[in-house]
DNA sequence: GGCGTGGTTATGATATATCATAACTTAATT
DNA sequence: AATTAAGTTATGATATATCATAACCACGCC
């Protein structure tokens, strides 16, 4: 898997949780105070967010980061 | 859990994988092609990784990088 | 003692994550 | 048609992850 593979993925996988939890992008960034540019560039796999990033997003939507990489 | 714990957290979790996995820190740095000064930092909970880094250093030592989350 | 290996810490350079803002599209709604 | 909300994309600024290198400590070994 390349890298951008390997970002797509996540980045699917966090849009995957985050609309399970039913958040809007809007929502999650209003929680965590985070521009929409960010998580919207993170979820489509444009953007390689850091561990504390993810633990963020991960609390706001009420997931383990774990989830993130399964 | 602050963001200082959860760095330590999450770099005592590689740590201790990349332990069990029987390799040194400098093995992992020689295969992933990453400093030594860095992973000894990500570790020791002083830097915020990104999620490539994570998941190199997760394919190096033969894990999941949600192991690293749990 | 001296030497090599694993690990830590410090410093300056470069790459990139995130911030801040703006413009835009699409869809829903009134 | 106009408005509102969600999401995308672009740009420039700032913060920080990583690179590159050096110095150092602790340990086992010769």
């Amino acid at each position: 898997m390349t890298e951008k593979e390997f970002l797509k993925k996540l980045g699917k996988k966090i849009a995957q949780h985050r609309k399970a939890s039913n958040k809007t992008l809007v929502d999650v960034c209003a929680v965590i105070d985070m521009e929409k540019t960010n998580l919207s560039a993170i979820e489509n796999g444009r953007q390689n967010a850091t561990s504390l990033t993810l633990k963020k997003i991960a609390d706001a939507i009420g997931v383990e980061v774990a989830e993130f990489f399964k």
